[in-house]
DNA sequence: TTGCTCCTCACGTCACGTGAGGTGGC
DNA sequence: TTGCTCCTCACGTCACGTGAGGTGGC
């Protein structure tokens, strides 16, 4: 008793577009069991499959990425993965962090022409030093 | 006495690569001065520009933001634009920490198969709810 | 039978990178 | 004069969105 599903009851049921299962597909992270007439037919684990791609996403991970995680799933391997992306994202919460402080250094800033304020001057001339001042 | 640069001077300044100034130049956020031949010339001034973009680009602006912020930089509307990329920047920064703290449950995950990752069955089974279970 | 959704191209997005084939500066 | 860099197209990247024109299911 395999229960196959309509695209239309995979959109309803995850929100995604048909554009975006046609991308999946095209990249070969799911596949359709069948067809009625054109319209794609999946098994019922599709869900779970689609859910295992939102949320590496959400991650950080890219569509390739992602099929190399489902490659690799069943040994220890994935964890290298894992790894790298963590690092990778305490590094951009670092930089987002001097992100927000300078945002807010911005806002506090009482002057009307950005030129004019001292921190983003002072930012601004960091960043292609004047090679004679070395 | 106006000080011209050679497109080489500029990228051997700044570091960046010819596409890049051909790009920005597209989009009107830079113009050369003349030409010698062909090879564009750029007014001293040129290097704050490519300043001003750059440290708009680690801010999270696009270019065309970036064109938007030049144009009112001299009154006080920037602030409006500033204050929008603030709050999507602490967005951004609560995600990633979500997302930094679930890639360390995965890693301390003892699993060999993430499926049987009771931390990832778990946030998996929340992507795309039964609609029963409501 | 009438809509509505699905189908398959194919192009657009964003900030450039990367050849291809050719010209000018030093 | 020989290289080296520059020049101008034009296509590729990433994850889809968005028509265009057409077919099948209910």
């Amino acid at each position: 008793m395999v229960k196959s599903m309509d695209i239309a009851d995979v959109r309803s049921r995850t929100g995604l577009s048909a554009a975006a299962l046609h991308h999946y597909e095209e990249v070969g992270l799911i596949t359709p069991i069948g067809r009625t007439g054109l319209r794609r037919q999946y098994d019922a684990d599709i869900i779970e499959a689609l859910a295992v791609i939102a949320l590496c996403q959400n991650v950080g991970f890219s569509l390739q990425e992602i099929g190399e995680l489902m490659v690799r799933r069943h040994d220890s391997a994935w964890k290298t993965l894992v790894k790298a992306k963590l690092d990778q994202t305490t590094d951009r919460l670092r930089m987002l962090e001097k992100t927000r402080d300078g945002l807010q250094h911005a806002l506090d800033c009482s002057s009307r022409d950005i030129m004019r304020c001292e921190h983003f001057r002072f930012r601004l001339d960091a960043v292609y030093p004047e090679p004679s001042t070395v």
